[in-house]
DNA sequence: TTATATTATGTGAACGAACACATCGGCAAA
DNA sequence: TTTGCCGATGTGTTCGTTCACATAATATAA
């Protein structure tokens, strides 16, 4: 990485020209086995880095990628998500790549379906999905896998896709991990207690039933003998939880610990506080939603597990950026790390990118 | 930032040559107020974002940049490190940026200062300093003030120089997060102990001072009764820890907890896994080193505390790029996360960047 | 042998920004 | 009027790579 040679030098070194290098280079054919032999042999000696600079100015293609994410309000986590994909599309901005975004609504499969054809309208060269709907996903990459258009998975994994690679956390780790936090808060035996978040027509997203299944598995792992109860909340405006919470409470008082697998963690806090609970129930949540800090700095949620949005939003965009413009391929699984914050650390957390 | 507008296209709109356009956007004056007021018009009417690709290969300037971090071994604190520096040399290669490191050895501040003068001596446009060494550092900061070269600073906070930024965790209160932890896994009355790491020589680094202090505050804030005991032992061969440390333990069964506040835990793991004393005593440490994430894995260390080492470096001297390249300015503190690591999570935490 | 494919090789014009240099016009002093 | 000066403006080359195109060399068919 001392000398940054050039195809001129190259082409100067072995005694051809920079044309013939370049067909070299790009395996383009067309040149002899002698000229072939003479700049391997040069090439050999030296390190050539291509000026990728230089690369893509010439190249000067335009790439549009389509980001398929939830619809959101801010402070969100899908908000914090849309705040990576800016930092990429100013980093990328000067290599071509223009980013467009479809939104679908996360409660609602069949608002994903309808973007589906509308992408294929669209044309593009590359598309980043958020994984919520299992088969529509599948049914989206056959299609793109069809066109040739190159794709990254980010949320929850999905297998028997050809996605050029995925970005998010292990979903059932981080349900295990969310168990292990709350039980060592708690004694063996309690019981605790899973919200559900159930919007009408919703159907558990990949994500949060990995969650719960790892979660149960770190309870019966270690043989825990508590119950682990289930209430199903309402969405905002969706129905009266405090009377159900109520209820639920006044007949469960043993209920040591409560988790919500989903990012509404600060749904429940509102309740907490009404219904003065807050201090004999231990809560963990997930994702830096602002609404989430509020509860983790007043103690109520005592831990939330993240997962750095930004940086999965902006790491499969680069993925896309490496795939199409620098001819890069990336490992095809990248598990996120799962992050636990504190009232003591969330301040400082800030994902850099 | 839909269509990207060149010189060319400014020109032509405003009716002027590209020369003029380009004497305008670089404030380089020979135009009449005429033509300021064309182009004005068009810039104000467009959003022009220059190609920072065609830029940076027309100025085809070079610069060297000097890192200036401790020598290490591999799976080290600094090798993480220096990780991120290799990434970031590969981003940047194509702007020109090559990146020289220089190393001193992070025991002996007397190696810092003899490579103050060769930093002079080799001329170069930026430089990163791992602030190990306070007083050294502040030399050296007033010399690059002098020589007008940028820098950025890594790992502890220092202030009163003219850094262009710092990236690092804020150590007062990773250590205070560290009190927390261990505090919860032990009675609020029982004794713990502090390990220090003393070389010969060795004057507590900025870090790890500040790193106790921000401990004790946790303790004194939750008004702990029990002592906090201070054991000093030997880096490697240097000595006997293993007779110091039986000696200790003999004395003080009633000390539940421990804690080392630099990178070392695992040292202590050896000695603990000889004494059988692993399951009696809670132990937190900092930095994911290879060595720290066995003991944490098998239960010994059950905290480490981490910030991002290779972000730090890939941040930093991202930094020096926008600063030198773009003529961009950052915030000058950025406080990094201040990850927690437990055996359930450590897997994941590779820190992309 | 000449004409015609076929392949190998070199040349030169982009890409967008930066900057050195040439040129033009106006003005003042000679 | 001519000369010199200076500010304003335009032109053209450069950066390293890519790629279309022109040319050269060779093989194949008539």
């Amino acid at each position: 990485m001392n000398k940054a040679y050039r195809i001129k030098d190259i082409a100067k070194l072995s005694g051809v020209s920079t044309g013939t290098v370049d067909r070299i280079l790009h395996k383009r054919g067309r040149v002899s086995s002698e000229a072939q032999a003479k700049v391997e042999k040069v090439l050999k000696h030296i390190n050539y880095q291509p000026n990728l600079i230089a690369r893509s100015l010439a190249l000067k293609k335009n790439y549009k990628i389509i980001t398929l994410t939830p619809s959101f309000e801010q402070g969100e986590y899908w908000a914090k998500f849309s705040e990576g994909i800016d930092k990429a599309q100013q980093e990328l901005f000067s290599y071509n790549i223009i980013i467009e975004r479809f939104c679908f609504n996360q409660y609602d499969r069949n608002s994903f379906d309808l973007l589906i054809s509308r992408i294929e309208q669209a044309g593009c060269q590359g598309v980043v999905i958020a994984t919520l709907f299992r088969e529509s996903v599948l049914n989206l990459t056959t299609l793109l896998d069809r066109l040739q258009i190159p794709y990254v998975l980010v949320d929850a994994y999905i297998e028997n896709t050809h996605c050029i690679t995925y970005y998010g956390t292990h979903s059932y780790d981080s349900g295990y991990i969310a168990g292990r936090l709350l039980m060592e808060q708690i004694d063996k035996n309690d019981d605790v207690v899973v919200f559900r978040f159930i919007r009408k027509g919703d159907q558990c997203s990949t994500q949060v039933a990995k969650r719960e299944e790892g979660f149960r598995a770190y309870f019966s792992e270690r043989a825990c003998q508590g119950t682990i109860q289930v209430v199903q909340i309402y969405g905002e405006k969706e129905g009266d939880n405090k009377e159900l919470l109520t209820a639920f409470f006044n007949k469960n008082r043993q209920v040591k610990a409560g988790i919500i697998f989903n990012s509404r963690a600060c749904l429940l806090g509102e309740y907490f506080e009404e219904l003065n609970i807050a201090n004999s129930l231990k809560l963990i949540g997930y994702d830096v939603l602002d609404a989430n800090i509020k509860y983790l700095k007043s103690g109520l949620i005592t831990h939330l597990i993240a997962q750095r949005p930004e940086v999965q939003a902006m790491n499969s965009l680069k993925a896309l950026f490496r795939y199409l413009v620098l001819d890069m391929k990336d490992e095809p699984v990248n598990y996120m790390p799962i992050d636990v914050l504190i009232k003591e650390n969330i301040t400082y957390y800030n994902n850099y990118i």
